[in-house]
Order: structure tokens, then C-alpha cells, then sequence
DNA sequence: ACAATATATGCAGAATTCTGCATACCTATA
DNA sequence: TATAGGTATGCAGAATTCTGCATATATTGT
């Protein structure tokens, strides 16, 4: 039987599903998964204070369900593995086609651009 | 806006993510999508005491995830919803095509009955 | 080197979930 | 109605998770 047919033990698999359960974390993925944004970003979206985002963050990094790439002082945050995105799928739902939009109260180069970046636009349109 | 094409809010997904988020209740879901089951098979199969298997089975009933049906001195236990079989279609995988089987050590009916009742060998292929 | 901005980490009290156990309930049969 | 088998419920101590906050680190510009 090859490893790739094998199921998962329930443990390894409940052990995802936790971080999934829980609403920051849930919209933090809902959000990361249009385009990468970064933590200033998210602290304004979800109106939580920045150690409480990073915190969250740190667990979805280290649960190797996003991934970060830092850029200057801003560090992005996206969900890089196509599995993850399938469950993502199903649980919330297919990512709608609309381009995500500078958010007032982020001072990160993405929302305060007046010409919006090319790999923003790109990502936009994953 | 139609209701059917909202998204709940991440509460609500996340609450139903809890209910999964379980080595012992995802074994369960796993076990009844296949074929319905009653609650001395499950005790069998996780190896826990009869107290236990029944409040996890509430969890997931109170919770919307299976149905239960009640045959003389046995209940037996399904996941009906649709919703969620296709979450654990992408969760667990797809249900296997195999026909489960009588489990040694269980007593109910289905598990030490001579011929197969039709109406389980209909829910096995399901 | 210093200051400012963006992010990360460590920790502790609070809140929640987990699970073992005693016991209650419900149905069928004698 | 008495008994037995199968299942459900209630509860409490244990274990885990959550979250607010103080503070550390890292990068950039002056």
C-alpha cells in the first residue's frame, strides 16, 4: 500500500482540525488565503492587539498551515500548501474572485500604495 | 444576496470544527459514514468504556453531525447530513468501497447475525 | 549609535474541554 | 413485576487551551 493511500492516524489529523477551530484563526486563513498580508493588516481586521495576532499567527506558522516571507519591517503571511487550501475550500467555502482591497487603518506599503504593486495584483487573482 | 450563497460566520464553522477536532469522535464520524453502528460496536472498536462512547456520541448528535435511530434495545448511529459527509470526504478522504464487517466482541444484531440483513448490506455500499 | 516602526516571544491567570465514574433510564423477555 | 441487556445522563477533578500583557528582537532611517 503506498503512503500516499494510507490514512492518516485520527490523532495527527484532530491535531489540524484544533487549529482550525477557533474564529481569529479561521478569519486570519479566510483572509491570507485571497492574497498574503501582513500582521498589521490582520490586527486591524480582526481589531485584536498585535501580540494576540502574532500569537496566532505563530501557531498556524508552526501548525505548517501558512507560511511568511518577510519583506523590510512587514512580514506576509499566506497559505502556501494546496492541501490546506482544498480544506479550506470545503469549509469556507471557494475563494470568491473579487480583488482584495487596501484597508484603512493598515499602514503597510500594500494599503497605502497609490499605484497597487504587480505581484499584488497577481495575488489578488491566485 | 441569497442565505444559501452567505458565509456563517467563523463562530459557527469553528464551533462545528470543535465537534471534529477529536481523535476518539473523528474515529466515530468515520466509522458510522460508513455504515450505521450502533453504540456496543463503537465501544468495542475504541476501546473505551460505554459511558464515554455515549457522551461523545451526544456531542455529535446535540451537534447536528449524525443521526441516531432506535431499534428495540439497540441505537444506531449515521451521518445523514450531506454537508457532512463532503467535509469528511476532504477531511478523511472518500468512504472506502469495502463492506465493513461483524466485529468480534460486538453483540448487537448486525455484528452476530448469520445473514447479513439487507437493509446493512444496502447501508455498506451506500 | 539612536530612535522609530513592525513583529515576536514568554508567561500567568482565566476559561474551557476532557474523561472517568456512579447511576438513571428504557425496552424486551420470563 | 422482576430481571437483564443496552444506552443515556450528571457531575467533578484533571488537563488543556485561551488571551491579555510586559517585554524582547529585528530592521530601517537619521
Amino acid at each position: 500500500m503506498p503512503d500516499s493511500a494510507r490514512q492518516k492516524p485520527y490523532s495527527e489529523i484532530s491535531a489540524r482540525l484544533k487549529l482550525l477551530a477557533h474564529p481569529e484563526r479561521l478569519q486570519i486563513l479566510d483572509t491570507v488565503r485571497r492574497s498574503s498580508q501582513c500582521v498589521c493588516h490582520l490586527e486591524v481586521l480582526l481589531d485584536k492587539p498585535q501580540p494576540y495576532v502574532s500569537q496566532q499567527l505563530r501557531v498556524l506558522r508552526e501548525g505548517g498551515l501558512i507560511c511568511d516571507e518577510k519583506d523590510g519591517l512587514n512580514t506576509y503571511y499566506c497559505v502556501c500548501d494546496l492541501g490546506v487550501r482544498a480544506w479550506l475550500d470545503t469549509i469556507l467555502g471557494p475563494v470568491p474572485a473579487e480583488r482584495s482591497r487596501p484597508l484603512a487603518g493598515c499602514s503597510c506599503p500594500k494599503c497605502t500604495a497609490q499605484e497597487l504593486p504587480i505581484e499584488w495584483v497577481l495575488a489578488a487573482s491566485f
